[in-house]
DNA sequence: CGGGTGCTTGATCTCTATCAACTGGTGTGG
DNA sequence: CCACACCAGTTGATAGAGATCAAGCACCCG
């Protein structure tokens, strides 16, 4: 018989103190401060936007569990996915700064989020120019990012980049403790995967296959596993560089 | 007969003052504290990098004139170019905090680029946390480009990114006074901007010409002239929402 | 004038999109 | 417990966008 056990009710930012740490250090101060912002739980049902482009969010969201990613949609319907996130990534941490919001954030599975007030970043942000310049820096790991998705898109095969997205989840997610050796948990469909990688949901399925094929990955119901991730890194010319592993210049 | 006139020896931190300021209005205090950042004038002949991936940039360059670009270079000699630069724009601000350069940096034609130190911009950010604002609002922009840029290559024609960025640089160009009417000047050779678009020189040809025979654009030497700026726009599905013209949330 | 560079054109081929049908799992309601 | 719907994943056939290869042309500059 199990337990139904609720985990303890700790404050959502220590996830995010705990991000910006293993990057560097912060002083005690800016510590009890990042941990002092109110914040504001919220589930998220799958599929269910947070943020639509055009809107003028005044919270910023801090997964706390669950999947989430950004996207943005064309008049004809297809749509760019243009990250993903997972527990104690700050989602629309750029919305501090730009005002209204130039693409949707939404869930792929029911999560959980910690609803922050934009001015209450920014407030803390000139108070303490060492916090200030720990969440400048993460937004310029997202715009790092970024690039290398442009990349990927702009200038890999279809086999490459679904290998590169599949390493950066999962050396993201390793990050965070998230996965279990070589395997990790991507509840996203292949359609959703599909818009990530900038080719047709049809294409990525015979893609995957084609790896599996091969024994390069395994992957049972929406589990991922890296069978042989020396040749999955030589095919997708993996380098984790762009997620600048180092942290900012010290002070 | 002509006057070889030079042009008078302005605070090439004031091209970037005014680039911040078009956006929001700044302080006496931080407006004297930008253009009192030491900078030092550098020319920059064509295709010679300023910034390798790998290198430890111990400066921000910021142009003064010319075409600066970003890129990646794959390990089988492909390229993607991540972003153009001209006067005005800080090129590599992330350098000031991500130490490790994860792309390259090099001119198109011979530019003139003014160095300022990483160490002096950290400074500033952290002394007058308005600058600190600017800065960090000026990568947000950024990165919001390299996110509609992951758009165009993703899951846009090559007709529609074609078309895209010209719009873009259009538009971007007429902020700085760059334009005249609907024709700018885009020293860029065709083999370096279907690295920008993801796609081969040699469709990029084609999809010029058949944008020339639609009579939706002229080119003449390296000018080109949006004929047809509104079915160019409806092609290219292009909304310059996400350079965010109306600037950063007030304080 | 020669040679480089960049643009243009044609032919061919390959990758990827699109469309459509089928399978298998899951959940729901009778 | 079965019938049914629904969805994600799979498979096949076909079309089209864009890549690649190769050659010719125009212009510039020393």
């Amino acid at each position: 018989m199990e337990h139904a056990v609720k985990p303890p009710p700790t404050n959502p930012l220590a996830l995010y103190l705990a991000k910006l740490e293993r990057r560097s250090p912060l002083s005690e101060e800016s510590r009890e401060a990042l941990l002092g912002l109110p914040s504001r739980l919220r589930p998220l049902e799958a599929y269910r936007d947070i943020i639509r482009e055009g809107d003028r969010p005044a919270h910023c969201c801090l997964v706390v569990n669950g999947l989430v990613s950004r996207y943005k949609t064309l008049r004809n319907g297809s749509r760019q996915i243009l990250s993903f996130h997972f527990a104690g990534d700050m989602v629309d941490l750029q919305g501090a700064l730009v005002v209204i919001a130039d693409h949707g954030v939404r869930a792929h599975i029911p999560s959980e989020i910690a609803l922050i007030e934009h001015a209450e970043i920014l407030e803390l942000a000139a108070r303490l120019p060492e916090v200030g310049r720990a969440l400048w820096f993460d937004t310029l790991i997202d715009a790092a990012v970024f690039r290398e998705w442009m990349v990927n898109v702009g200038r890999r095969t279809a086999l490459q980049r679904t290998a590169h997205l599949l390493l950066e989840l999962h050396y993201r997610m390793s990050e965070i403790g998230a996965t279990d050796g070589d395997s990790f948990s991507l509840p996203v469909s292949q359609a959703d995967l599909s818009d990530a990688l900038g080719i047709s949901p049809v294409h990525l399925n015979r893609t995957l296959q084609w790896l599996r094929a091969e024994r390069l990955i395994r992957s049972i119901s929406r589990t991922v596993i890296i069978e042989d991730p020396v040749r999955l890194t030589e095919i997708a010319g993996f380098q984790p560089n762009y997620l600048h592993p180092e942290g900012p210049r010290a002070p």
